[in-house]
DNA sequence: CCCTGATTCGC
DNA sequence: GCGAATCAGG
């Protein structure tokens, strides 16, 4: 073979587009494809301009995030927003720590389409591992996703996208504060 | 410390 | 065009 995998070939740039449309993740793809890095999955997937696929362009009040220096970006990139798969039997979950007040014009309702991952009990519950409570807490039965957490969070990624939901509050500020 | 995507810049 | 290094964050 004279091509080692490492090149954007039509086939491998459809599969790229194909898995980041899907929702995996750069360092997977960067896996499934092979060869690659997350890093060139995601340049190229800039260069495609597929970026930004869950975010929506906002072309007021932005800029200023991420940009040290000289930067010219394009900023057009329509995202279609893929239709959300609906739920399911979820659990009522204990969320209790919302500092977002009432409003009324945002609901709190998250569905819960993670698959179930390893629950654990109270006894296999490591550190880095999802506290979120499956089940009643009062039956034996009861348990705890149990899968990665965020580190720094009691939560997985997706547990912690629906315990800390809105906010609407960026907080997206400059700070320097690398050692 | 694990991970995510975003951006820059030398190649 | 490519992607490692870097950045910013959960």
């Amino acid at each position: 073979m004279i091509d080692a995998g490492a090149t954007w070939t039509d086939e491998r740039v459809e599969l790229l587009k194909k898995l980041w449309t899907d929702g995996l993740s750069a360092s997977q793809i960067a896996a499934e494809l092979g060869n690659v890095t997350r890093n060139a999955v995601i340049g190229k997937v800039h260069r495609l301009g597929l970026s930004g696929r869950a975010k929506d362009a906002k072309p007021a009040a932005s800029t200023a995030t991420a940009r040290p220096r000289k930067a010219t970006r394009a900023p057009s990139a329509p995202a279609p927003l893929p239709p959300q798969p609906h739920p399911n039997n979820v659990v009522v979950a204990p969320i209790a720590l919302q500092p977002v007040t009432q409003e009324p014009s945002v609901y709190i309702e998250d569905d819960l389409a993670v698959p179930v991952s390893e629950r654990v009990t109270i006894m296999d519950l490591r550190e880095s591992m999802c506290r979120w409570p499956m089940g009643d807490p009062t039956k034996p039965e009861f348990r705890f996703c149990g899968a990665r957490s965020i580190t720094g969070l009691p939560y997985c990624t997706h547990h912690a996208r629906v315990a800390y939901q809105p906010v609407a509050d960026r907080k997206r500020d400059r700070r320097l504060a690398r050692a």
